[in-house]
DNA sequence: TTGAAAGCGCTAACAC
DNA sequence: GTGTTAGCGCTTTCAA
């Protein structure tokens, strides 16, 4: 492959005026910059962006830390903020760490040892030592999808979409409702769960506990809801803080012949398309993953290019998408 | 960041047998090896891969070009690969070239700028300019999902998934079918379609134009499946060139009361998830994505690092999935 | 085993 | 404007 040196040699001119030509911050005459040009064409040659970040100290790269891409809400976040990225010049590194602490640890260290100018992440579980990591270490760093004491992190009000969650239920005039909780022990999941149990309670509702489910997050959870809808007094409606639990849910639900939302209503967190798919489309509190990529993307940039200040984030606002899969209590009336 | 020579320094040996004890290809005394540990751990130090990439002139990175994350076919790819990349000691550059063929030049471009070792490509359209590029530079390239004459490629065997889905219908009694066929130019799609019909045809059914619908490869298309139904002799079985599409068909085919599979059998390609969800499930041809991505990082690893000649590939079978979604055709009896 | 030194491909002072 | 040069952090030959 051709080098500078070749390219200098070809359009017989100093390898300093081949740079300076490719930077364009010094300028060259025109004549030396045509034949510079002329045998870039003609070697093929291509800069060598490793040699470049090695003496800019800068690698135009960013790393992208996540549990799972095969997750349609991590895959369109993925989608998201590699776009913005790549519109600044940056390219992204990938990292699926499987839900693995480990794993995600190590794929931390490797970013590191690229220097990547930023590291992007969505930890795995309460458990990852990357929030230690990244107090550490003089590379930017923003959580995603979290809130991080102390680090700078980007994620959606999720006390309020616990709230809005439970407001619209209350509305509907249910009063004895379930819930599904996915990943429990992640603080974004409690916030959801908080809300909405506080939203509840200032109505006079209580979520009992026998009307909860815990579990992972995945479809299995959703599909443990007949354990809720054999309750001597089941639930007529039911929140699940994330889609996908929400989803299993449905899919156990219609298999079971069991009406939605005439015969219980159900609600979901995130906003994941194919929520919108089913029939009845699903109810959610949406987050606004353009946003949260975008106020992601561009802390992550400020942050070692402006030199701002740690411990800075964002909190974007969810947004209540009322469609098919809730409806008003069985006998209630227009009324509120 | 501490550098190596910080690291020499402060062990009080050379430059040299730093790097000798880091790589361990010549060997140092045990007394100084401890040295360099403490000074290591003292310092906090972390090799630059930047610095050694350049010398080594191996970046061990690949870069990963798909047309779109949100498709969770992709998705399930892209996780295999960085999985299995990752194993092999390898970072993934991924790139969404959002089916934009500029930008998907761009950046494969910018993967020969950071002369990553390899690159996995799964192209935008048939307009892409890649399988061009690839034959002119020396760098590894693999092309996913879809077959590239004269290029190392890894696809599923699109012809004998085509005639699984027509030899299934046939043997459910169905001889009036119609197909919903999306990105039509793309040569994956071309050979499960010439597949389709020739099976079809071998047993003296045709596949009237008529009662095929052509368009992108979305929910849309799946959706303009009722101009299907609306025929005065309306098709008994649907054939969808992949599950989104045939998502698409479910929902509305669903929405309008058309009962699956009773009134209508509804097959789909590739097995995303998502259809194993729908009630009823989505009956579908399998591509095997663990298969797919194991057959590409074999390959592209086996490429650049074994010096295999190009122009090789891959063929991973398909397997037919039946589900709720298909049956026999009314009136039919069991007899075959 | 150890260390000195050349150099990977590039940038950016610096002097002309 | 142009060329020369030091050096980014590392690997690897080569002598000692």
């Amino acid at each position: 492959m051709a080098t500078m040196k070749d390219v200098a040699k070809a359009a017989g001119v100093s390898l300093g005026s081949v740079s300076h030509y490719l930077n364009g911050r010094v300028s060259v005459s025109p004549a030396k910059a045509s034949q510079i040009q002329r045998a870039i064409n003609e070697l093929g040659y291509r800069v060598d962006q490793g040699a470049r970040s090695l003496r800019r100290k800068q690698t135009q790269t960013i790393g992208l830390i996540l549990p799972n891409i095969s997750n349609p809400f991590y895959a369109e976040l993925a989608r998201v903020i590699e776009h913005s990225l790549w519109d600044e010049g940056f390219q992204t590194f990938f990292c699926d760490s499987a839900h693995d602490v480990a794993r995600e640890r190590a794929q931390f260290m490797n970013l590191l040892d690229r220097r990547a100018d930023g590291i992007l992440v969505i930890y795995s579980s309460e458990r990852s030592v990357l929030p230690q990591l990244a107090s550490e270490t003089t590379t930017a760093v923003v959580f995603l999808d979290r809130s991080v004491e102390g680090q700078p992190s980007v994620a959606s009000d999720n006390y309020l979409g616990g709230r809005m969650a439970a407001e619209h239920l209350l509305e509907l005039g249910h009063t004895c409702v379930g819930a599904l909780v996915g990943d429990a022990e992640i603080t974004n999941i409690q916030e959801r769960m908080t809300g909405f149990t506080e939203a509840l309670a200032e109505r006079g509702v209580t979520l009992e506990p026998e009307y909860v489910l815990y579990g992972a997050q995945d479809l299995a959870l959703g599909e443990r809801v007949v354990e809720l809808t054999h309750l001597l007094s089941p639930p007529t409606a039911i929140f699940a803080t994330n889609d996908i639990v929400a989803i299993g849910a449905w899919r156990k639900l219609i298999e079971q012949g069991c009406r939605i939302p005439e015969d219980i209503s159900l609600l979901g967190f995130d906003n994941v398309e194919m929520g919108r798919l089913l029939v009845p489309p699903l109810t959610t509190v949406a987050q606004d993953i353009s946003a949260l990529g975008a106020h992601a993307t561009e802390l992550l940039l400020n942050l070692f290019s402006n030199q701002l200040t740690k411990g800075r984030g964002a909190i974007v606002a969810p947004q209540l998408l009322v469609r098919g899969s809730t409806t008003r209590k069985r006998g209630e009336g227009e009324s509120m």
